[in-house]
DNA sequence: GTTCTAACA
DNA sequence: TGTTAGTA
């Protein structure tokens, strides 16, 4: 590991600063640790501590989910970025994850992740948003 | 004063 | 998610 990483992995920042820093509520970014989008450190008095790596993937969760994607989306692209071996499936998931859901494109993506979910553990689709595909 | 967990709204 | 209670 590069001394870059190394600083970019190091736990530093107390909740207060990364409250700031992302814009998100403490309340979110310890629901976002729960589900386990982040694995802050933590002190002896088990506070958590964040390093600039944390910070950059709470921006990126941030990122995401204002454009409509879900935990479970999220989820699955964190997983898929870090697993070397992908399937084409997966990369084509990824792919379109990151466009706008707007893109017609996507719709047919989702409603084929309708199809063929249960080969994951749930839909990464919330349930209300069925009535796009209506 | 700040952060934590748990729980309720 | 926001908020609040009781702690550490």
């Amino acid at each position: 590991m590069s001394k870059s990483n190394i600083r970019r992995s190091m736990p530093v920042f107390p909740i207060s600063i990364v409250m700031q820093l992302t814009e998100l509520s403490a309340r979110q970014i310890r629901y976002y640790e729960e589900h386990k989008l982040i694995s802050p450190a933590r002190t002896e008095g088990k506070r958590r501590l964040f390093s600039l790596n944390d910070i950059d993937k709470l921006l990126e969760i941030k990122d995401l989910l204002e454009q409509g994607m879900n935990m479970a989306g999220i989820k699955k692209i964190f997983s898929i970025q870090d697993e070397s071996p992908v399937s084409e499936q997966d990369k084509k998931d990824a792919e379109n994850a990151r466009r706008d859901l707007s893109d017609e494109e996507l719709r047919k993506l989702l409603r084929n992740e309708f199809l063929r979910a249960g080969r994951y553990q749930r839909s990464s689709i919330q349930s209300g948003d069925m009535s796009r595909f209506h």
